[in-house]
DNA sequence: GTATCTGCAAATCCTTTGCAAGTCA
DNA sequence: TGACTTGCAAAGGATTTGCAGATAC
């Protein structure tokens, strides 16, 4: 299972690709990789504010793209009808989010590794499985199911 | 691998819970049926517009909330910053993204049922993977990528 | 020096909401 | 009849964009 994270410092891995090492993309991916859960746009923006209040959200959402590119931030979406990022470097795991109570639960990595190995094996698609979300329902909400409906 | 699709008419599924068969929500559904792909809200208003003027969006994002909370509707993101539906009643399948080209293609339901059986033995969590959309690279772009980078 | 970046302000896109009138049961 | 639904218009929230000035290299 060869990964292939990157290595090499942030200003290499700016400079090789022509792109410059500015305060505002330090401040960014600094306040990412202190966050241990998933990061909003907003929130990242709230924290480099705090510190240099001129930072605008549009460089925000401008840096994250370019992060993104160069595959240095992952994104994922929990349904929240928003996206949060994940810097590259921090530990990977998955969520299992459930549709009813809303409850995220972090589960292990390897959990998908057998899901992995099937698609690159069927379907010679290598899937970028570093952070997931699964969405279903909790043994909680389950047993609450089983109770019955009604409107509202 | 019990299924929990309901059955009934869809009079009957909605005066069940207290609602209402109307023309403009019978008409999203046929929309929904009628379309072999997942269709997007804007998508599902323009076609019963086609025929019923005056209906509005609005309608068709109210219809698509109740809907799916009576399990008669799933949501599908493939990332592109809108939700598309899918009515229960047609064939289930899972999608594999290109993060680079962009490219779709359809999987079988059956890639993801050990993945299944994984988080409902060890948490207990019972998945709903009958759409999903998997993220990662083609093998197209895996080859495309080996040649070096470059800017825009 | 100059192409890359940023801040600002405004725009865009998708989705939601308040309300009065309309309609299904 | 009366609660449920709809259309309309306006609001909301996240993200994007054009542009002129600022900055990294």
């Amino acid at each position: 299972m060869h990964d292939m994270r990157e290595t090499g410092s942030i200003s290499d891995r700016l400079s090789e690709k022509g792109y410059r090492l500015t305060p505002q993309r330090l401040m960014i991916l600094s306040a990412m990789e202190s966050s241990h859960d998933h990061i909003s746009a907003e929130e990242i923006y709230a924290q480099v504010a705090a510190k240099y209040p001129n930072v605008n959200i549009s460089t925000v959402y401008r840096t994250l793209e370019l992060l993104k590119k160069l595959g240095m931030v992952y994104e994922i979406d929990l349904g929240e009808g928003r996206i949060r990022y994940h810097a590259e470097g921090s530990g990977h795991h998955h969520h299992l989010v459930c549709q009813d109570c809303g409850d995220v639960v972090d589960i292990d990595e390897s959990a998908l590794s057998s899901l992995k190995d099937i698609l690159l094996r069927d379907y010679n698609f290598r899937a970028e499985l570093r952070h997931v979300a699964i969405f279903g329902f909790c043994e909680k909400c389950r047993k609450k199911q089983s109770g019955g409906g009604g409107k509202k």
